[in-house]
DNA sequence: ACCTGTTTAGGTTCTA
DNA sequence: TAGAACCTAAACAGGT
């Protein structure tokens, strides 16, 4: 009989993939993005199996991070000291893992071509290119603003995006304060080797490569090029969507709570709805809870619980731990 | 020397 | 069973 305690449980390997974790990590952070060195703290320290093999995992980690079209590189600013860049969500890869389960993907997130092309070239002319091709039916630009402390990850685009309803009053409290990646202010005081070695106008860019500029932002655009940052603050509010209307960022957060340290965890819920059941999901218990600000685990849990279906889908005993 | 990041390559597991 | 999702190893480049 193997005893229950010390390497029982919390020492095995939890049944979330490289991108499922990885995606927690960012997902908790509250600027939405993180650099290498805390994704790795973010699951060491509720994950004890990865504290071990480090080399082996990490590496792993890394590759999925380069190769995957979902997690994106957001360049420090001079003015943040550390290593490397920061890694962040897509803005689309919204629903990636189908009702909130960490557990597998629906299917992967890939850029078409032209799109990973755009992409890891330019971040802005990813930007663009992508606001370009899918018209967005509610989909304007993300909002600008100009003096940021810290760049920080996207707010949602529409598409692909389902309604956010909620993961208590945390993320969407902070909702207000963030700023898609490609927005405006932290487009331009990156990197953007694209549009600098181009010597054109940011503006005369976009109508070369014909994304046409939406008259709100136009004006913006033109005024603040090349004059970065020094678009008065007032300027730099073009609400776009309500905050609480989505996700502070592209994924999901159906299906996410809060354990008793305050850590983001996510409810392991079935890949697939039970059929008797239908799609009733951990979405449903956070609609059922209407705007309580923190959704109560334990009966998240148990509504989960009960739809639990096949071998890994149940909650590993590190999430209520750690 | 170590960390970060990219890429290739070959393997296993899961699903349609 | 084929293909997708996922895992692991490893070579290598570039930066601190």
């Amino acid at each position: 009989m193997p005893r229950p305690g010390k390497n029982s449980y919390s020492d095995q390997k939890p049944p979330y993939s490289y991108i499922s974790l990885t995606a927690m990590a960012i997902q908790n952070s509250v600027e939405k993005m993180l650099p290498l060195s805390d994704i790795y703290k973010f699951i060491m320290d509720r994950f004890p199996y990865y504290r071990e093999n480090t080399q082996r995992w990490q590496n792993s980690l890394r590759h999925n991070l380069s190769f995957n079209d979902c997690f994106i590189k957001i360049p420090r600013r001079p003015d943040q000291p550390g290593k490397g860049s920061f890694w962040a969500l897509h803005p689309d890869c919204g629903d990636m893992f189908e009702n909130g389960s960490f557990l597998r993907r629906r299917k992967r997130f890939k850029l078409l071509r032209a799109e990973h092309m755009a992409c890891k070239g330019s971040p802005m002319m990813h930007y663009f290119h992508h606001h370009h091709h899918h018209h967005h039916p509610g989909g304007k630009l993300a909002t600008a603003s100009v003096h940021h402390e810290h760049p920080v990850a996207p707010t949602s685009t529409v598409s692909r995006l389902p309604n956010f309803q909620g993961y208590g009053g945390i993320a969407c409290a902070q909702s207000g304060g963030f700023k898609h990646p490609f927005a405006i202010e932290n487009i331009i005081n990156r990197d953007y080797k694209g549009v600098m070695a181009s010597g054109l106008p940011l503006t005369s860019v976009m109508h070369h490569l014909g994304y046409p500029v939406p008259p709100q932002l136009s004006s913006m655009v033109n005024s603040m090029w090349p004059h970065v940052g020094m678009l008065p603050e007032s300027m730099g509010n073009v609400p776009v969507h309500t905050p609480s209307d989505y996700a502070p960022f592209g994924m999901s957060m159906k299906g996410m709570y809060q354990n008793a340290h305050g850590q983001a965890l996510p409810v392991p819920v079935p890949i697939k709805p039970t059929p008797s059941l239908g799609p009733v999901t951990a979405l449903t218990g956070l609609q059922q809870s209407g705007s309580t600000p923190l959704c109560s685990a334990a009966s998240m849990l148990e509504k989960n619980d009960l739809m639990l279906e096949g071998k890994g889908a149940s909650l590993h005993p590190a999430l209520l731990l750690s």
